[in-house]
DNA sequence: GCCCTGTAATACCCGGTAGGTATCACTGAG
DNA sequence: CTCAGTGATACCTACCGGGTATTACAGGGC
């Protein structure tokens, strides 16, 4: 009578984005008619009506909008339970859990620190082995929500550490990428207004919740293809004074003047209290 | 094969909560035997083992003990989403839902700043109805996680902001509150370690997770037993400036140089994003 | 006007499994 | 050695989650 199933919430998620049962049955491996009973058995259930059935396909009500939202964290901490216990479970050894962290890093950012950091961890007495996962720009909030990943290297603002404990751990400004042909390239200090609106530079889109945001630019979704870009003369970058690492001979890098500094930090589910993550955490903040 | 169901985490966190099948199975209403099988399945399915069956009662292992804490994160997480999903929709009126924000306090705490925070929140054009929620020390945790309040007042240190987003509100320095009588009561200010070991004022426990911390002070569990016992002469306590509202005749208040500061914040589930929050989140920032 | 298409809902059936009862197996205390 | 107390096993039943076939309904094209 009171407490929801995963398996609900599992329906009503699909059906709640796919906003069509029969689709949303597909993907859940099952047909369309027992789907449509569970919804309506949820919906039953919790004395609220969820979806609105239009003529043509389904819209959310606003309490379904909360449900969708609210469903889809739960969901995750479920899994991150499964996940994160299986783990646990495989380092079952007697004499000691041996522990293993994963850290969700995204790929080719803040290398430097990184590697700065594994070293001085690796150099602790007690140290746990560290798996690193390198992921996506703005993929290491998920990944730490549904417990594939333990703990992740985040940049503020490209993060948002909204939901978990983080520690400061690098400051850095921004520089601006160019072409090194290019004659932006030869100043010796940038401004954003500067290179944010150069016809011949149309500043390059990631995607973002897995759609690109409308405008000129091309798409990416990669430094690699980023780095190319630019040296074929075809776009500019905006990005942490680190990157300076990967910098081609055909790039140029210039100072911005009024960019807002990433900060860097090491962040982790808050209600999380293993010794191994204490360790790296207080490894990482004496850096 | 690879999702856990909300009725498997129950189980096990009754299991794991009481270290006695027969015990969880009364408090679960159901029999003994199909929770141990459950259990079996549990540890199956996951491929871990996360009870070790003593002859005499039964123990956690380090995997049963991770499964324990994410899995009260998940049951919380999913109790939230029916909560709220039923407040939601209860609200379904046409013309726009009547929101609704469930405001959790500490009894008694951050009185003025409450009343305060009220009265400009109602002056908004566009004001949700609040229902205060009054709770004791250290409660307002649970209650956002579970979905019981919307957003609360809290102060650290006393609770852990980890986990959601918060607003500074108001700083404040501590005070003693002693009997009137007490020769350190003529004392224009006092330090803490002037209160801490004084024998005959040994400073009162309160329950924390359900248990009392040992020493020699009076188990108490509300602010007007505190009272009482300061009054009677029995104890003293180390208390926020603004709960100067409540001196009694026979106390006096004497301020603390070293106490560490109490912030007061406004604090809600980092994931919520109802506008009827943020109306309250902007009002109280402005205070 | 008609039918045809695509949608969700209903009717009905079947099998898996969650849960109950009775019992067993083991171990420590007296 | 027995007995009390624990969790595990055996077996049965009933519910319900899921499948197939079909209905009901709303638009769009002709």
């Amino acid at each position: 009578m009171d407490t929801l199933e995963t398996r609900e919430l599992r329906y009503f998620v699909a059906v709640a984005e796919e906003l069509h049962f029969g689709r949303a049955a597909e993907r859940l491996g099952m047909a369309q008619p027992p789907l449509s009973r569970a919804i309506q058995q949820l919906e039953r259930r919790l004395g609220v009506s969820l979806l609105e059935r239009n003529r043509r396909g389904v819209s959310l009500t606003s309490a379904g909008e909360v449900l969708l939202h609210e469903g889809r964290a739960a969901l995750d901490a479920t899994t991150a339970a499964a996940r994160r216990t299986r783990r646990a479970g495989g380092a079952d050894s007697p004499g000691g859990p041996r522990n293993r962290l994963v850290l969700a890093v995204k790929a080719a950012g803040s290398h430097e620190l990184l590697h700065k950091l594994l070293d001085a961890y690796a150099a602790e007495p007690d140290a746990a082995e560290i798996e690193v996962l390198p992921c996506g720009i703005g993929e290491q909030e998920g990944l730490l929500r549904d417990g594939r990943a333990d703990v992740a290297l985040m940049q503020a603002p490209f993060n948002s550490l909204a939901g978990f404990d983080s520690e400061e751990l690098l400051t850095e400004g921004q520089i601006a990428i160019l072409p090194a042909r290019h004659p932006l390239a030869a100043r010796k200090t940038l401004s954003l207004a500067d290179v944010s609106d150069v016809p011949d530079l149309p500043l390059a889109r990631w995607p973002c919740h897995g759609t690109y945001p409308p405008g000129p630019g091309p798409e990416i979704h990669d430094q690699t293809q980023l780095a190319q870009l630019i040296a074929l003369g075809r776009t500019v970058a905006v990005i942490p004074d680190s990157a300076r690492a990967w910098l081609w001979t055909e790039h140029t890098a210039v100072p911005l003047t009024d960019a807002p500094p990433v900060v860097t930090h090491i962040a982790w589910p808050a209600h999380s209290h293993s010794l191994a993550l204490a360790g790296l955490v207080r490894t990482a903040a004496q850096l």
